[in-house]
DNA sequence: AGCAAAGTTAAACAAACGTTTAATTTAAAC
DNA sequence: GTTTAAATTAAACGTTTGTTTAACTTTGCT
């Protein structure tokens, strides 16, 4: 997948309208004047706005692979589990702003079920975890009978909800604006994730 | 707040609607149809759209407090995670098509951004678990040192992240039809996030 | 230079949107 | 039974929606 300037601009006007407004809110018209394009561009070059939204997703999806390669130099189980969770977080908030998009549409009719893109993804990440969690029972560290789905889920949700409820955690939380949200996901909230999972799998009853 | 029987048709139609296709998504003929009344109704109980969607939130929100009351009968902190956990998840469970709405328009611009039934609902849900977790360590069962916020968060976000993505987590879990997916949260989820806090709790490092 | 393809534009398209109107029916009060 | 207000309806309102058209400009190739 090869894009220009302006189908690349189209990508990110629709990345920045869809998670602030969601696809139905952002008109054609919003996006073209976002990306400084006649409005006519966006079905020449894309085909419509559904094309549009699928394209786009297939576009960002491969940034969302977790890096098994990265993983298998660290040594236990347990460190393992931190780079996982630090490198996931990490990635998901510097697209922060995908992520939205993805949590909305996602949930919305059948709208993505023809994206197997993202459902290709989300196996990808599960057997990565799976494999973590089996290494750790491997070496006695981590207790047996877990279901990695539930740990991804967890993750991936805790994650999720301080993406959804930015305006209220922020204020709650004391945090002024969105770079220190930022921040806080990536040194608070991670290390309470990996303290999580640590917990969870090494937990006796 | 009271309701004739018609209003509280458009409701739970918009309630329907809004779950599925989103408020946008949703248009106010469609909901008419769905409660079979005449599309000029809505606009005359509730003045318009938006207001329909604020009345409708202000209509379910008093569903979703923690009874204190039940929490207080119960002996040890211990048991009182459980006990806060099972509600918390049956009472979402109870209104998924709600949840999922809530989830969904909570996040785009500042829609809700008025309503502070819910955020004093929140407020209120956050204000349960500190004085659970205090009194767990008081008892000395539980560590000191952990965020309830972070906790909260968890524990929504991963009841949420099986609101979202329902079709994916059905399908790998191997779960026929969606009353067997709710039996899997009111069974399996719940005791994995008890689990999960009581093991946050009283994790040493 | 000449030509074909690709890129770009303003304008128009029909359909759907939320809302309002004006007319009519139903219900309640005296 | 008459009167007044509430409820209900079909139709129309003006916008906005996503998309297409047709004319025009730019680009690349021989």
């Amino acid at each position: 997948m090869e894009f220009n300037e302006k189908q690349i601009d189209i990508l990110l006007a629709a990345e920045r309208l869809f998670a602030t407004k969601g696809f139905d809110g952002a008109s054609v018209r919003d996006i073209a004047q976002e990306a400084n394009v006649n409005v006519a561009m966006i079905n020449y070059y894309f085909g419509s706005k559904d094309k549009l939204l699928e394209t786009f997703f297939e576009w960002r999806v491969p940034d969302f692979m977790i890096n098994v390669d990265e993983l298998s130099l660290v040594g236990n189980a347990l460190d393992k589990v931190d780079v996982l969770v630090d490198r996931y977080v990490k990635s998901m908030n510097s697209h922060r702003k995908l992520y939205r998009v993805i949590a909305i549409e996602s949930t919305l009719k059948q709208r993505m079920l023809t994206s197997d893109a993202f459902k290709k993804l989300k196996i990808h990440n599960l057997e990565v975890i799976t494999s973590i969690i089996n290494s750790g029972i491997a070496e006695g560290v981590f207790k047996a009978g877990n279901d990695p789905i539930l740990i991804h889920s967890m993750m991936m949700g805790t994650f999720m909800n301080f993406q959804m409820n930015q305006v209220f955690l922020q204020d709650q939380l004391g945090i002024a604006d969105d770079d220190g949200y930022g921040q806080y996901i990536e040194t608070t909230l991670t290390e309470f994730i990996q303290k999580t999972i640590k917990a969870l799998l090494t937990y006796e009853k």
